[in-house]
DNA sequence: CATAAATGTAAAACACCCTTTACATTATAC
DNA sequence: GTATAATGTAAAGGGTGTTTTACATTTATG
């Protein structure tokens, strides 16, 4: 499964750790979402829509 | 986490076994996600958005 | 270059998703 | 009303997402 978190972070010009403290997670959590270790859950996803403010379906591809 | 699952399948007039199949999961996936025990995983998301054409925003609420 | 900031790797512990199996309850049809 | 289909409950086990901690590597800044 593939996802944006990368370049949407870098579009806000936010550190992994700036962007795990915004969601509530850690930045073990960002740095395995971005390098694709893991997909994460829904609950969270939809966390990363509400923030970067578009749909699911743009930012995560099966 | 609310979800319209049951809701869609019956619009589908689907059994949850049925429904399950079309998934590739077992029936009591269907029944915990139905009845609230847990929520998919974004990908299990992801195929339930595709199998009833709807955006996972429009099936699975916060 | 040297220092600090940012990113990456690793491993253990825990929680949760999903399966499997088995049985109980509710709804449907004859 | 009884058989059957559909739905629900329960519990154990495997796999995976998340946290925590600690350290290594890369990138940015002076």
């Amino acid at each position: 499964m593939e996802n944006k978190l990368k370049e949407l972070r870098r579009e806000y010009n936010l550190t992994q750790e700036e962007l795990a403290r915004a969601l509530g997670v850690t930045r073990q959590t960002i740095i395995a979402i971005e390098n694709n270790k893991y997909d994460p859950t829904l609950r969270l996803a939809f966390k990363i829509s509400n923030f970067f403010k578009r749909p699911v379906e743009d930012i995560f591809k099966i």
